[in-house]
DNA sequence: TCTATCATGTAACCAGTTACATGATTTT
DNA sequence: AAAATCATGTAACTGGTTACATGATAGA
């Protein structure tokens, strides 16, 4: 189950809701910042719920002159499933795929100079996001926001700040021109490069 | 570009191969590490490559009884659009969803007594991979590997003992009860359960 | 020689995205 | 009252995955 299916069930714990609504209160409660959707996918995902069984209509009706609007509520089948899904992916971290990561894996592709601007350039960007996550936690600080609800950007926040300082280490390591570092590299691309 | 398409320009900068001679040297190299593929998505990917241009058949021809195999080499335009796509990569962090971030951000689902069983959980298994990849690293350079060819695996780790750390904060936090964190979430799971 | 496993690819399926629609409010 | 934006949903497209095929070696 991915994320998005996930935040379905776990609001409509709260109370019974329709699709737009949930949506709304993913965007107001800055859930898409960890949870990425795009607004059609929330019916798809409610449909493939309602299929499997997870949440059923609760009721349907009409308010003023807006479109029908279907209610839905969890199933008990529903609540099971949150569960066992939360659990999994709190106690057992999941091998997840980054672009960097790739970009690392291939990075002969490239020659050793340029990498190290493109790293220091990185390193700003870094540090920007950085800035702007502990301006946001700060912000809602202030605002008395309870820290638990905070805690999933406090994790990206570790996160940047570890690739901080790797970005830092592997540009400094590219710079040493250490002999037992990126021979062949270097030597691909000799002088200023093909 | 998504990363697959990325490897198959980058290992094309080699020589011209066949798909499936690709995913041979991907495999070998230990890319799937770091470059999620599943074997009949290289044949699409490279549909789609040769169709925008980037790559173009090489030769085609039969090796034995082998089915026909074509080979492909890299266009101009592939080379350029590789460049391009890997500077974009290494100089910019792009927001990544990971699915421990979405359950810190649904984590009110859970009663904190067990959040902090599982996150022990999480703990454990995070030293296991973190010491999995350590003696990968170190056999490897045992061999002789070029530290270039392993700095993939480094960020991994790196990443992995950032989560180590951030998994070790939270559990404590969530055990020490302070009175400006969870109010809400320790009352709505009172005593054992809803 | 029978059974795995390698080598190589195609086809059908499914999920997520983009694009399309349309009446209701709110702003200018 | 025109323009913008909100509210709400459907439909078409596309990309990746699973499943299906099939001859060739290699091991038992």
């Amino acid at each position: 189950m991915k994320p998005l299916a996930l935040a379905v069930l776990a609001y409509l714990l709260e109370r019974p809701m329709h699709p737009y609504e949930l949506g709304k209160l993913l965007r107001q409660r800055d859930k898409q910042q960890s949870i990425a959707y795009k607004h059609a996918s929330l019916y798809m995902v409610v449909g493939q719920l309602r299929r499997d069984g997870y949440i059923t209509e609760h009721e349907t009706g009409r308010d003023g002159q807006r479109p029908e609007r279907t209610v839905y509520r969890l199933t008990d089948a529903g609540r099971a499933a949150l569960r066992g899904r939360m659990r999994e992916l709190v106690s057992r971290p999941v091998k997840e795929y980054r672009y960097f990561e790739a970009a690392l894996a291939l990075i002969m592709a490239l020659p050793p100079a340029e990498v190290a601007d493109l790293l220091a350039q990185r390193q700003r960007e870094l540090s920007e996001q950085a800035e702007a996550l502990r301006e946001f936690v700060a912000g809602a600080r202030e605002r008395d926001v309870d820290r638990l609800f905070l805690v999933e950007h406090e994790y990206r926040l570790a996160l940047i700040e570890a690739e901080q300082r790797f970005t830092e280490r592997f540009r400094a390591l590219i710079l040493e021109r250490r002999p037992d570092f990126g021979r062949l590299w270097y030597e691909l691309h000799h002088g200023s490069g093909p």
